[in-house]
DNA sequence: GGAATCCCCCAAAGCGCTTTGAACGAGGGG
DNA sequence: CCCCTCGTTCAAAGCGCTTTGGGGGATTCC
């Protein structure tokens, strides 16, 4: 049943049916209660298609789906996705997932913004030069960040205090005397990789210790990666005695060194890693357990899709600008 | 730029240019190149949103997203999305999320199905009484399904041989010579759980072997889950000597409980997992390493994808009937 | 009582595409 | 020479909704 339809059966005109169930305001309430019961009635569904050609909007939000990325560093992902979909169902948003490979992540990104397939974009993992946020604003498309945008100025985002949680974190492991500590860090350009490295540089400014000690690396944070360099650095002569592990897969891939070199942890290595809550692998789960320091990216996903909607709304870009925990 | 435009940009009618631009056989070879550099060259994108309304058919494919059983269980489901984006990308097709807990799932289904949204939809998981697929059924809408479905006349599926690999596992332990087996399963309404169920039963039978030593728990596969009943089971007197687990989230569990109550693997213990290729946490990475029966469900997600657009162009259902492995 | 003011409601014009039915030459067969 | 076919092209009618620009009737005000 459509439009035209119904109303021929209330023999009202398409215009005021319309305009009962949009709500507005130029319909008395007892029409509007009419069509309303009769749109239950016949359960009448208005086109998302016809109402897109219409409106020009999409009622659809779009997220970047970088399989390489997310498969193999990522199984947040799932979880963040989680969050986002909660808030947007809420609204009765869809939410429409735009394959991609590292490569033609950008072309993806143009192809959504011009189409007219989704209202707004929410884009995570900022890197230091972001040529999708250039892009985006460029085209004045609406779109959110998840986590630090390069240049937040104008930028609607959420973050986590990626700073403060390893200037704390290795702060922490200077009180217990540790003096040779190695941050596994993720990839340089990513600007939470920069935010965990300037806190952990910080931290031993502050501790008046010389910054030679901080053994940092840099690297696609995957297990296996993390389990190389671990392995190589807890074989050299001089090998830290505590690592800040930049995700719980990181802190696997150093577990697994740690245990085939015969190191016993915490005693002769303490392993401190930032993550996410992963509630399908609850970091309480592993054995020894690790230190976390943890947040709810589920929340965060849900945070992000609500300031999505607000922008979609007419929020004006750059209005939200939260850290977290 | 719109066809109009581009129509009167070339002195021709939309329907020539459009039929230009879909390949239709009416239009002569000279004016289709005209035509297509001419689209080319002025950036003409057709817009989706009218396009599908005028031809009824959305270019987009939809997955049903329960961020609850997802987000616990489920850390694939990056790895699963992954591949159904690859194949989906090369045919220009969209990936619609429709977001749903696990009480609404089946309004999500019967929204996406007649709002027209979507052209075909991707299920997975069936169970042995599925109210999705019979909603589909009955409403004649394409869908494509991961795993066995319960009737699996005239429904295309694709599924892995979860019946032959648990045989097999289960008849491979019995030659090592254990006796009393632990198989911990997924809950008993999937398809999966049954199958797998089946399997170790008939190793059981074949063998000779009494079906009371085979000790079967079914329950969400969550580690916390498979923590308490493997703790639980190895603490009793008639302790299993090998344990099947139905994912590596449950191996992670088991592992855990192993460890705690001073039992070594696999001397004290064995432990087989079967689940699907998890890139992000993969399987050698664990200490100690585990045995793992894998398939790459990346793969399952491209085969399932092409299923998927294959019923969208027309292919009857029931045409595919897959078992891998 | 007539004009001005609301309040509701409507007809019709899009949104940008596909597709039907028809037109119009050019060529071929009778 | 006329009729028919074939190959191209076109005008126009949708697809199902929103939204503009009125319009009629009841109410109010002078």
């Amino acid at each position: 049943m459509n439009l035209k339809e119904l109303a021929a059966e209330l023999r009202l005109s398409q215009t005021t049916v319309s305009r009962a169930l949009n709500g507005y305001p130029e319909v008395s309430e007892k029409t509007r209660e009419i069509v309303l019961a009769a749109a239950q009635r016949f359960g009448y569904r208005p086109s998302p298609a016809a109402r897109r050609l219409a409106t020009g909007r999409a009622h659809a939000l779009g997220v970047v789906f970088n399989a390489e990325r997310n498969a193999f560093m990522d199984p947040l992902f799932v979880e963040y996705l989680a969050g986002v979909a909660e808030t947007s169902a809420k609204e009765g948003f869809d939410i429409l997932i735009s394959p991609s490979t590292p490569r033609d992540e950008i072309v993806s990104f143009g192809r959504l913004a011009r189409d007219g397939t989704v209202d707004v974009i929410i884009l995570s993992a900022p890197q230091v030069t972001d040529a999708r946020i250039a892009l985006l604003s460029e085209l004045e498309f609406p779109f959110v960040v998840h986590g630090r945008p390069p240049e937040p100025a104008g930028v609607s985002y959420i973050d986590i205090d990626n700073f403060g949680a390893f200037q704390q974190a290795t702060s922490f492991l200077i009180q217990l005397g540790h003096r040779r500590i190695m941050l596994m860090n993720g990839e340089e350009h990513f600007t939470f990789a920069q935010d965990r490295s300037r806190g952990a540089a910080v931290a031993f400014a502050a501790a008046g210790l010389p910054e030679g000690l901080l053994e940092e690396h840099f690297m696609p944070m995957t297990a296996e990666n993390a389990y190389r360099c671990a392995r190589q650095a807890l074989e050299s002569d001089a090998r830290p005695t505590a690592i800040l592990c930049g995700s719980i897969l990181v802190a696997l891939g150093v577990l697994r060194a740690a245990a085939e070199l015969g190191l016993e942890v915490p005693r002769d290595l303490s392993i401190v890693a930032h993550d996410d809550e992963m509630p399908a692998f609850p970091a309480d789960q592993f054995h020894p357990q690790l230190t976390t320091t943890r947040s709810s990216i589920r929340a965060a996903g849900a945070r992000v899709a609500e300031m999505a909607l607000a922008r979609v709304a007419g929020q004006k870009p750059g209005a939200v600008a939260e850290v977290c925990n």
